[in-house]
DNA sequence: CCACTTGTTAATTCACGAGTATACATGTAA
DNA sequence: TTACATGTATACTCGTGAATTAACAAGTGG
C-alpha cells in the first residue's frame, strides 16, 4: 500500500534463492507490512509463519530472529495498525472530521483495517487490543447520541451500531473500487446518520 | 433457545455420572443445538469437540456415533440454521414483511443467527454454505436498488451494505437486551433506509 | 582479511486436537 | 433373560503447525 513492499515479489530474491539482505530495522518494519498483509486474508488462525514468511519473501526461521512468537508478531501487528488509525482519526469527539479522516485512514492501511475489524475483533485472545477501540467509539458515539436519542435502549443500539456501519460502510467502498475517494465520506456519513434517525423517538 | 435443552445442564446426568438416555433422532437433535451454541461463540477453529460435547452434556466419543466428523457436523450445523432462516424470511424479492421476517428469525434462533453471520462468513472452508446467502441478498438487494441508485458503483455499495447493516441492527438489538421486539423491524428498516438514500445522486 | 550480521536449508522437538479402539455399564424391547 | 442401543471412561494413533537447533553461505564494516 505505500513505499515498503513494491521491492519485494520475486525481485526480492537473487537467482541462488537468496533473499534481498537488510538492516534489522527495515527487515523488522517489512515483516510487520508483509505480516499485515498475511494475516489479513484470514486471521490469526487460519495464518500460518509460513504464509507471512512468504509474503515477507523470507525464509520462516528469520521471523524468529525478530520476534519471539506468532503471538507476539500478531500482538504488534495489531497494536500497529490501531496505532496508526488512532493517530489519524484522533479526536476524542465525534466531529464533522472524524468520519473523513476513518475512509483517510482505511484506503492508507486496508489490510490493517481489514484485519482489526474483520479479524481481531472475533479473536478472544486478543480482544484486549480491539476492546479499546470498540469500548471507546462506542463509549464516543453514546455520549454524542445521548443528548438526541431520549430512550436509553435505543441510545446503546444506535451507539453500538454507528462505529458499526462506519467500519462496514468503509469495507464496501474498498470492496466497489473506492468510487469517487473524495466525496465517499460524505456517503458514509449520511448512512451513519440514518442509523441516528432510526433511534429517534416517533 | 427453545424446547430441547431446557433438561441439559447438571439435570441431565444422574449421580453416577451416566447421561440421560435419549433415542436416537432426539440425541442427534439436541447435539445440533448444543453445537449451534458452542460454535456460535468461537466459530469452527477456536471451538474443540470437548466444548461441543460438555455443551450437549455428552462424552466426545458419543459425537462421532452421529456425525463422521468435526467438519460434517459444522456443516450440519450451519445448514440447518441457514435453511431455517430461509424457511422464515422466504420471500424471492425485497418487501415490507422482509425485515420483520428477519428480525423474528433472528430473534428465535439468536446463536444459528450469530454463526451465520459472524463466523462462518469468513470461514472459507464453508463459504459454499453462506456464499448463496450473501450473494443472494446482495442480488435483491441490488435488483431492487438498480432503479433507486442510478449510479451503478454506489449502488452496488449500498447493494453489499444493505445486508450487512440489516445483519449488523438486528445484532445489535439483540445486544441491546431486545427492546420493544414488535418495533425493532421498524427501526431497523429505517437504518437499511438510511443507507439507501446516502447512495442517492446529490 | 576477519568478525559479525543477515540470510538459507533441513531436521527435530513439542503440544494440541481430531479421530479410533476397547472395555464396561445400563435402560429398553422382543 | 437376552440382544441391542445408548451411554461412560481411558488410552491410544496421527497429522499439523509452532518453536528450536545446527550447519552452511554470503554481504558488510572495522
Amino acid at each position: 500500500m505505500d513505499a515498503t513492499e513494491q521491492a519485494e515479489g520475486r525481485a526480492a530474491r537473487g537467482t541462488a534463492g537468496q533473499a534481498r539482505r537488510m538492516p534489522r530495522a527495515e527487515r523488522r518494519a517489512q515483516i510487520l507490512d508483509a505480516a499485515t498483509r498475511a494475516f489479513a486474508r484470514g486471521g490469526f488462525a487460519a495464518t500460518g509463519l509460513d504464509d507471512v514468511a512468504a509474503e515477507a519473501a523470507i525464509s520462516r526461521v528469520i521471523l524468529y530472529r525478530h520476534f519471539a512468537s506468532k503471538s507476539e508478531l500478531y500482538r504488534e501487528v495489531l497494536d500497529r495498525a490501531r496505532t496508526h488509525l488512532i493517530e489519524q482519526v484522533g479526536a476524542d469527539n465525534f466531529t464533522e472530521y472524524s468520519i473523513p479522516a476513518f475512509v483517510k485512514a482505511a484506503a492508507a492501511d486496508p489490510a490493517g483495517f481489514r484485519l482489526l475489524f474483520r479479524h481481531a475483533v472475533r479473536e478472544p485472545e486478543f480482544r484486549d487490543l480491539t476492546d479499546s477501540l470498540a469500548a471507546y467509539s462506542t463509549e464516543v458515539a453514546h455520549r454524542h447520541l445521548t443528548a438526541l436519542i431520549p430512550d436509553e435502549d435505543w441510545a446503546q443500539w444506535a451507539a453500538r451500531l454507528v462505529p458499526t456501519v462506519a467500519i462496514e460502510a468503509v469495507i464496501a467502498w474498498l470492496d466497489a473500487g473506492r468510487p469517487e475517494p473524495d466525496r465517499a465520506a460524505e456517503r458514509i456519513a449520511d448512512a451513519v446518520h440514518g442509523v441516528i434517525d432510526a433511534a429517534q423517538p416517533r
